[in-house]
DNA sequence: ATGAAAGCGCTAACAG
DNA sequence: CTGTTAGCGCTTTCAT
């Protein structure tokens, strides 16, 4: 391969000056076919590439962006950053990923990466305590775009892209009630998160509105031995529910070791809701009704709206992204 | 934020030169330590980050790694890139991620955005039908460390990085052998790749050499449903077998899909054994059997090859993560 | 239609 | 101990 070829060495070969041969590259009006042609010939026959480096240097543009999240190896995340992958390639973009494994710390510093490496834009789904909200405005106020999803600070203005939170819970709920229940265990994550704060509250309303006829046993689970723990409580005890719902597919997963330990036919001896992006459900046999939370979907919608800044940066705007029933057979 | 802090505009507040503010940033030991603490101050005032892009222009070198794998929101390759990632932070590089989604253009295409960018080495699994082993020579050739890992092409001098498949296979069968089973349905993976090569030969080996008790129908299947209608069809005929053998957790989810659909009792009715990093055998009742091929791990190990390589390019090697049986109750 | 020249921000001889 | 200089590869204005 030699050294890699540059705008001076074709430029030497065909006797003409730097400028003609990038103009040439660029098929800019002012140059010639003839010579536009002879240009991109040998170009192509030395295997030119344009030097990323010098063209940002100049530019102040890396075709680049960073992408902030917990950690890559999740179901959720994984499918989001799948999705803004192969959007932002058709643009032109590539993706520099960083994981702050919910460190506010780590966070900080995958932050300052992003700013070395003149990120065109940033999107990031926040640590649980984040510090990095004002170092994040400041990149916006600097023409950064910034896109907040899935995890959102509190009460911010920025762009922002979530699920449907209180809507797909409450949806979970809607459905569980149509099928009349009687005795619902509901499991619901950390209780710390906002993501937990929000859905839980949102399926306790619906169930409060519907009147008492329906038991709910509420769990708060860090993970999914807690869920199995927690389901496995729940069956043992005399007033044993006939459904569970799960808000994650993490408790999903604890759930269904236990009722598949305990040998219940689903559903008729329990029914199963899920909030989930339907991958695990679609494992199970029959495969779980889940109300759909897409990070595929969610990618989508956040490339959409980076590059939409990118043209030209307008007030921050939230969007939420719908949920709906999918269903399984298991409720 | 105003416009970004450079070494020209400290050095005029300080009226130093250009390269005394450079030198006393980097603790250059000609320079007194009144000027680098004077230097260092302002630095920090001004908030200054070197541009990345000057530097890399500069230095050739962009502290940034390619890689490159079929599809990001896969269970292994997440969890090998989580690995990379946080190894390759300790050493202050970042990652830059592109799938080729099994597209061998895609993946041609990655290669090129990768040499664009200037990478300092580049990880890749290869598509099935890789058109891009010459071009990944020649990035060798001029010093662009590469990694092979996991999907690697055939007959290849240069760094591999492989779960230990064959020996995975053979422990698969041997396994199956110990527990006396008669007729094995066994499913592989795409035809064209060695991996499936490999561990199918490895595994038919074993069993030849055991001599003839044992039954052994073979199926290459492309994806889940494949090997979902193959364990179908195997069931539904005279001679269904005793086991099933899935060389991947993609097959693992086809095959399981249609045992429970069936609702046959594991592994009273039939028994099972795949090769998988342990997640989705976890997720069924009993948990499967399983042959450990970890993600995690096998990332760690490119990463530091690729650091060695970083050093100094040595000769290629051809490095093997063992495998180990992890008994669930499918068998 | 083409060229000359400046400069993006930084590093690294070389010269005092 | 500090400054001067050249140049990485490219884009872009201003000439011609």
């Amino acid at each position: 391969m030699g050294q890699p070829a540059t705008l001076k060495k074709i430029s030497e070969q065909l006797n003409l000056s730097i400028s003609t041969v990038s103009r040439a590259l660029k098929n800019h009006p002012d140059i010639s076919e003839n010579t536009k042609r002879k240009v991109k010939e040998l170009a192509a026959l030395m295997e030119y590439e344009p030097n990323a480096y010098a063209v940002n240097l100049r530019t102040n543009k890396s075709k680049v962006f960073g992408l902030i999240v917990p950690a890559i190896s999740n179901m959720f995340y994984d499918s989001f950053i799948s999705a803004v992958e192969v959007e932002a390639r058709k643009f032109g973009y590539s993706l520099m990923i960083l994981q702050s494994g919910d460190d506010p710390l780590l966070e900080a510093e995958n932050l300052k990466l992003c700013k070395l490496n003149r990120v065109d834009g940033i999107f990031i789904s926040v640590a649980p305590d984040t510090l990095s909200t004002q170092l994040l405005s400041k990149y916006r106020e600097s023409g950064i775009p910034v896109i907040f999803f899935d995890k959102v600070p509190d009460a911010i203005n920025a762009d922002t892209i979530c699920m449907a939170d209180e809507e797909a819970a409450s949806l979970a709920a809607h459905t569980i009630l149509k099928y009349k229940k009687k005795h619902v265990l509901a499991l619901f994550g950390n209780a710390d998160l906002s993501i937990t704060k929000k859905r839980k509250q949102a399926f306790l309303n619906v169930i409060a509105q519907h009147g008492g006829k329906i038991k709910t046993s509420v769990h708060c689970c860090k993970n999914a031995d807690e869920a199995r723990l927690a389901t496995a409580e729940a069956l043992a005890s005399r007033n044993r529910p006939d459904h569970v719902f799960c808000m994650s597919d993490e408790l999903l997963i604890g759930a269904m070791k236990t009722i598949l330990r305990a040998g219940l036919q689903i559903p008729q001896d329990i029914s199963i809701l899920a909030i989930s992006n339907g991958f695990i459900p679609g494992l199970f046999y029959p495969e779980i009704t889940y109300i759909e939370t897409s990070g595929f979907e969610l990618g989508k919608l956040a490339i959409k709206r980076m590059l939409e800044n990118m043209e030209s940066i307008t007030a921050p705007k939230a969007i939420i992204l719908p949920s709906r029933l999918v269903e399984g057979g298991s409720i």
